[in-house]
DNA sequence: GCACAACTGTTGTGCTTACAACTATATTTC
DNA sequence: GAAATATAGTTGTAAGCACAACAGTTGTGC
């Protein structure tokens, strides 16, 4: 840190696309989903890491970790589905600690009614405008930074 | 959305990947800052814009565009950086009802102190980890997701 | 030149999130 | 097997942000 080397317009150009295309991306895909069905991307991750899980059941804490929450925003997250009726708590069998989060039934039809809405998006904003072999590129580069940033931090 | 094709494997894997890899290096990026220097990235972002306008200033409702925030969040995020010195307000000349989000001299040491930890991050944490023909790819195809965003939402 | 619309920045309010502290339970250590 | 330690989930609290409403100012149409 004491030699840096500053950005050049390329570099900057490139960090500031990631931080611009993030932000109406994600907010994009959002408002998206709040329109049509009344759901959160937050609640839709939830949705979707449940479904995916056997039992359509996870511990809080693994939930958590795959939703990219910290434990206490997935309580209060819970909170909410749980009162719309998308999930429900029950207690863990293996461990009187613990809590489990079950997709209900009525969960599981507005995850498949939103699935389409978020895909669509997905693909409109996001694959659609890259040919495949930026497209490619894209995954490439995106994988390859996230495993360096994993490797730095297993922590977490 | 009426006929919605399913992401396949490398699609999905691509979406995530994008997903985590923000979750992460935004995170690692503000918490660096704020350990070294206490200032979070969304401030660093205002000093930045502040010190690329023309005396150090610009109406509040420009540099919230340009910081992509809300004007109200601006508001108060510029609330915080008055009182830690980092800025001050000045009225308007040319509008009374403008105000301007000015640089102080604090705000600019306290910018060129931050910079080298900003830049060896985003160095460090998403250039460095890609060859050139990577890193020439992932630009590319982020400027033109984000052109495609921004043409179909010109309104903001 | 006056009524009306548009714009500027701030404020009230509510939502979402994280950190730290807490209780309850499980695991380890000796 | 008892004490110390670690872990699970929730809660208090605080920070950050956006939307809507607001007062003050500017622009526009006639």
């Amino acid at each position: 840190m004491t030699e840096s080397r500053w950005l050049n317009r390329e570099e900057m150009g490139t960090w500031r696309a990631l931080v611009a295309m993030n932000n109406r991306l994600f907010a994009r895909l959002d408002e998206e989903l709040a329109r049509a069905h009344s759901i959160s991307l937050a609640e839709y991750e939830v949705l979707v890491q449940l479904s995916e899980a056997p039992g359509g059941a996870l511990r809080m804490s693994d939930l958590a970790e795959r939703a990219l929450v910290s434990r206490s925003g997935l309580t209060r997250r819970l909170d909410g589905m749980v009162e719309a009726g998308l999930v429900c708590r029950q207690a863990c069998p293996s461990d009187r600690r613990g809590t489990l989060a079950v997709l209900t039934e009525r969960g599981r039809e507005a995850l498949e009614a939103a699935a389409p809405t978020h895909v669509a998006g997905v693909r409109r904003h996001l694959l659609d405008p890259l040919s495949p072999a930026q497209l490619e590129g894209l995954g490439e580069a995106l994988r390859t930074v996230l495993a360096r940033l994993e490797q730095d931090d297993p922590g977490k």
